[in-house]
DNA sequence: ATCCCGAAAG
DNA sequence: CTTTCTGGAT
């Protein structure tokens, strides 16, 4: 049979159902745009919890700022941020992405991003090293503000699944796929991101619990 | 494909 | 005990 076996189109009515489901996410869960920053090299591959106690020790140190962190030699950051896992690694990793930020002038990093197009800023980012596609669009998203959808894991894996697109989308094609399936909308694209890790993490596992999902009925479950 | 790495869940 | 967690570089 020539079916169509994938469609975006079922993307934005998927959203819906999530919203009305789980609500809002109030997203991303940080005090500042510099904090989204940390907690965004942080929890590379690491659960969110232990993200937490990382930037739980740092803020004990008085250091949860750009200037202290930047200013601290990697083996005591490793240190502090151990419980997030990969600490010798991301303190390097966060260390170039201070540096980054550092480097701009008065200090305005944020404006700068925000003064770029969004795909230069995301290529400007992408230049860090340590900072991969994720870490880039979680950044330009929940820490400046811009339209740059986060593709994750679960991202992946759901839309394989609800058939929005093909097993083995990569991340890229998978992002502009979202990126014109839905309103181009920064609350739109932070909440949808975090609706569909709270869906990854509860329902959507590697088993995943379709009967209690909450989009069982708009799945075709191609698992 | 492999390495980086701790913590908690399965 | 093994898998997984809001990945990225080599």
């Amino acid at each position: 049979m020539a079916r169509k076996e994938t469609d975006k189109s079922r993307i934005a009515p998927a959203y819906k159902k999530l919203l009305s489901t789980f609500g809002g996410q109030n997203w991303w869960p940080a005090e500042t745009p510099f904090e989204v920053c940390v907690g965004a090299m942080l929890t590379q591959n690491a659960s969110w919890g232990n993200v937490e106690k990382a930037l739980a020790n740092i803020r004990a140190r008085g250091a949860l700022s750009l200037a202290k962190l930047h200013a601290m030699p990697d083996e005591e950051l490793a240190e502090l941020i151990r419980p997030s896992g990969y600490f010798r690694l991301k303190a390097k990793r966060l260390k170039h992405l201070l540096a980054f930020l550092a480097d701009v002038k008065g200090g305005k990093w944020r404006d700068f991003l925000r003064s770029l197009s969004l795909e230069k800023a995301r290529e400007t980012l992408l230049k860090v090293h340590g900072v991969g596609p994720e870490t880039a669009d979680s950044i330009l998203l929940y820490s400046a503000d811009m339209p740059s959808f986060v593709v994750d894991k679960y991202t992946l894996r759901i839309g394989g699944r609800c058939g929005w697109f093909p097993h083995g989308t990569k991340y890229e094609e998978a992002r502009a796929i979202f990126m014109e399936s839905v309103a181009k909308n920064v609350k739109v694209y932070n909440e949808f991101h975090a609706l569909i890790v709270r869906l990854g993490a509860n329902f959507c596992k590697t088993k995943p619990l379709c009967a209690d999902c909450p989009l069982n009925s708009v799945c075709p479950k191609k698992i």
